[in-house]
Order: C-alpha cells, then sequence, then structure tokens
DNA sequence: AGTGAAAGGTTAGACCA
DNA sequence: TGGTCTAACCTTTCACT
C-alpha cells in the first residue's frame, strides 16, 4: 500500500496516542473526521496498522526482571524449538537473525529466579537447543513510541 | 500501586485492542462502564498504563531493516554515550545490561545501506564507543501483543 | 478521495449509595 | 469504590461532490 502524507500524519498521532479520537485527528490534520474514519479503516485493512496496545509498565505488574537472550538451534531443528518458544509465558519476542545466535528473544519474569526458571528449565530443555547467552537488562533507557515515519518511501 | 483481578482484566484487554470502547470493557466484565473509566484513568495516573499506541508494520512505513545491537561504552563516557543514541532516528530501544555488553539496541532502518549508516557512520563515532556486535533480524518469528498477566503479585 | 449532516453510541464529570 | 445520570462529544454511515 502506498501511503501518502496524509496517512503518514495519521500514523504519527495513533503510534503516540492511540486513543486519540478521529474527530481530533481530524482537526491537526485538517480533515473531517469522516475521511480520517476512512483512512484508518484502510490503513487496517491494508495491514499497516497491525493493532492498537497499551503500553503497560512492566514492573506495576510484577515483571521485575526481563533480558534478551541469544540461542542457537541445532541443524534442522528451528521450527520445533521456534514453535515451542512462543508458547512460554514470559517469552514476548522470539526473532530470527544472523551472526552469532540464530535467535534472539525478549523475555520477562517475575524476577531473577523466574529467569531462571524460564532459562534453565524450559528452554534449555527444548529439543534443538545448542547453547544460549542470557543479556540481563538492568535497565530500559529509552524506549520510542513507535516507529520513525520517514518523509517518504514509494510516493 | 495494587491491582486487583478487575484491573488486571481490563489492563488485558487493553493490552490486546487499547480501542477498545470503555462500554465494551464495562459489559466483558460485568462492571459499568463508570467503573471503567475511573480504573483506567487510575492506572493511567498511577503510571501502570503509560500509553497507548498503534502498532505498525515496519515494513509498510519503508523499514525493510532492524537489528539487534550490542554495545560496549568506556568507562566513565556511558551517560553522553547513551544520551547520544537515544536522539538518532532508527534506535527503538535502549537498555543497559549485564554480560558480555553494556548496552543493548534495537534498531530500524531503511534497508541494510541504511543499517550500515546508523551503524558505522553514526553510533560507531559516538564519544566512549569501545565496540559493537550488529545481529540483523531476518524476520519477527512471534511478537507478544502485551505483558503477560500473572494470576497475582501484591495483592 | 473527501465532505457535511444526522442518528446512535460513548465518555467525562457531578453526585449518590 | 462502585453506580446512576446526563450533557457534551465522538463515531459511523450516506448522499453528494
Amino acid at each position: 500500500m502506498e501511503l501518502d502524507d496524509t496517512d503518514r500524519a495519521i500514523l504519527d498521532i495513533l503510534q503516540s496516542n492511540a486513543r486519540t479520537p478521529f474527530s481530533e485527528i481530524a482537526r491537526r490534520i485538517d480533515m473531517s473526521s469522516a475521511t480520517v474514519h476512512d483512512r484508518v479503516g484502510r490503513l487496517e485493512d491494508a495491514g499497516v496498522i497491525r493493532g492498537y496496545h497499551a503500553d503497560v509498565d512492566p514492573g506495576a505488574v510484577g515483571l521485575g526482571a526481563s533480558a534478551i537472550v541469544g540461542l542457537r538451534i541445532e541443524q534442522g531443528q528451528e521450527r520445533e524449538a521456534l514453535d515451542a518458544l512462543r508458547e512460554f509465558e514470559g517469552v514476548h519476542e522470539v526473532h530470527l537473525t544472523t551472526g552469532e545466535w540464530d535467535v534472539m528473544l525478549r523475555v520477562f519474569a517475575e524476577d531473577t529466579d523466574g529467569l531462571r526458571e524460564l532459562m534453565f528449565d524450559h528452554i534449555a530443555q527444548l529439543d534443538g537447543f545448542a547453547r544460549s547467552q542470557t543479556m540481563v537488562i538492568l535497565g530500559t533507557e529509552y524506549e520510542a513510541e513507535g516507529l520513525p515515519i520517514l518523509d517518504d518511501d514509494a510516493e
């Protein structure tokens, strides 16, 4: 789908506050709210907008520990391992990567003990598990509210 | 802030769809929408809900490349480096970590050339930059819609 | 694609239990 | 806290451009 400046302006607003009323978006981009409604629907249908999510403070819901994990998986067992990984509570993101690790994860747990349990009792027991490295997150310095919306791509 | 089951149910719904009308949340958790309104306001004020963000497909906005980057920073220059990092367009997350790397980043760029530019022309030029490793993301296998809301913490 | 108008639904805030 | 009420506001649709 081709995006124009209006689409990008709408995306920018919805990335920073997904609950902004269409009527206010309309005011800000100087269009009618019927248009905003129409455009947002089109962006959703095209898969440009994949959803709207509340950003919850992990600490506030009892998730006091988080880590980035590199995993090495035995050749040929990637599929089973990946399918199993996503089922673990606490596994938040699963990425396939080049370089030292085949898979990188972002995981959350209640505390460091929960992290240990997830890593040793669950992930290290997977079929095809070769080795891993856990980088415990001591603090998150910065998190963008959304993707940078570049000035243009294929207009 | 202490969360009860009602709060957790609301968080769960808003994590999966942040634009769900309060009236529908009310129906689902069997309470009045005034109560939902009240609770959500309280969750926002307490910082449990930090915001609401549209989840935009990176590819659709011209961000065809992404990576996880480990950085080593010279002792004593962490502050300046961290402050500089967050200013780069494309730097999405900055985490302080234990282990092989001091800092881990999630970055986005238009393509691999944009990734190279960000890494070599900007990040590697920072004061205090010691070394880095870039794990290019070939694909994202899974991304949770929100944090796991555990059954209880400190009720 | 975009608009204005109107019906129907939602929210915010004051007030009561 | 939770609930009721209500005015203001928002969403959605539709005929028209």
